[in-house]
DNA sequence: CATCGAGCAGACAGACCTGTCTACTCGCCT
DNA sequence: AGGCGAGTAGACAGGTCTGTCTGCTCGATG
């Protein structure tokens, strides 16, 4: 209870409008930029709470002002990194003529992604390793994340007139997620290619599966 | 040097004959059996030496007798893991008609075993999620089962006539790690009948790809 | 001016971690 | 009989982990 923070007085004070989004204390901030960074790169048991603080610049008492417990900062990690994730994609269907480019263009932007330097696989997948038990709200944060981009794949595909847009939308998962961890394990240089004729495959003989 | 089991002993009193394969003392393999549970069901890090050697019923010396560290036992955790897996799929290679057949086998078979119970993942892209560095001797090993598994898939796809078969073993790499991510974060069951019917075209599919 | 909350600095507890070491038993081989 | 290696039991060191707590500064608000 006491280790909520009471944002009353920011919207007293007119920090921010009282419709828009949360005020973010610059501590808070900092916390959960050095984490992400942290946590993504080497896991999230490998980092501890005092080098978070440490690097963070920010004193142990501050970081459990903000976060009840290291789980709950995961938690937050994991969630705003699914905000970034769900406004980059948004972002690149807006700009797309329709569906079907929208597809094709986020899955090329997956594979780019994976190309990049630093990329360390799919921070939710990578999370769900350390967390075993699937009621773990951590787990939970992963599940939403997956049902969300699942659910906005069997949207675009629906949109491009695929007759089977769930199934085809499982089947776009079982690629994206064979590009994330093959980024990360194997040579990011041979995916590329392989994904694009992949996708379009998986698009045009949507119509009709035929084997049963 | 002297953490290393001199096992020259053993060929002496004719344990084991010259030719086959090591011997295992019943305390090693107990170390290996518990620790692979652990280790697969909660995760490396989660899973301490203490842990491992109480409920292998085994003195601490024991262990540190076998194994120098304990990353040394989660490399030979995962090491034993790739004998395991690679046995069952030549089994399933031998058993099939031919490799078209062996293929659409192993995939079956990757499927079911995400149904089964106490699926939680793929053991080496859940140990790599722990291990950040790719030159650690862990990464080490899983990269080298990877390698296996991709060239087993293209010497089956080159078998079955594929005309790209280094192309379609990277994607159904793709398919594979599709499968135990999907297995173990979302439903199992809706995973099933798409599998059959990806691989089915990915096989079929692999003459011409058309689409640039 | 008084108060209150944000944040800083750091000690502390208690648990757990890896890895080392001593001292002992038992069984096999020479 | 003697030696040696495998294994047991458990103390120990040194470090790290999470989480709590005390005492302080500073700035804004009433």
């Amino acid at each position: 209870m006491c280790a909520t923070v009471d944002r009353s007085v920011w919207y007293r004070q007119g920090v921010i409008a009282k419709t828009s989004e949360r005020p973010e204390s610059p501590a808070r901030r900092r916390i959960l930029d050095t984490a992400a960074a942290l946590f993504y790169a080497e896991g999230v048991h490998a980092v501890g709470i005092d080098r978070i603080i440490a690097e963070a610049a920010v004193a142990k008492a501050t970081f459990y002002h903000h976060f009840p417990a290291k789980d709950e900062l995961v938690r937050a990690y994991l969630e705003r990194e699914f905000e970034r994730q769900r406004g980059a994609l948004e972002a690149v269907r807006a700009a797309s003529g329709g569906p079907r480019e929208a597809l094709l263009a986020i899955f090329d932007a997956l594979a780019a992604n994976g190309a990049a330097a630093g990329f360390r696989g799919c921070p939710f997948t990578n999370a769900a390793a350390e967390y075993p038990d699937p009621a773990h709200p951590v787990r939970r944060t992963i599940a939403a994340y997956r049902d969300w981009n699942r659910g906005l794949f069997q949207e675009l595909c629906a949109g491009a007139g695929d007759p089977a847009p769930g199934r085809t939308a499982v089947l776009l998962m079982m690629i994206r997620d064979g590009i994330v961890v093959g980024s990360d394990l194997d040579d990011p240089g041979s995916l590329g290619p392989v994904v694009r004729d992949a996708v379009n495959r998986v698009l045009s003989g949507g119509e009709t599966p035929g084997a049963g």
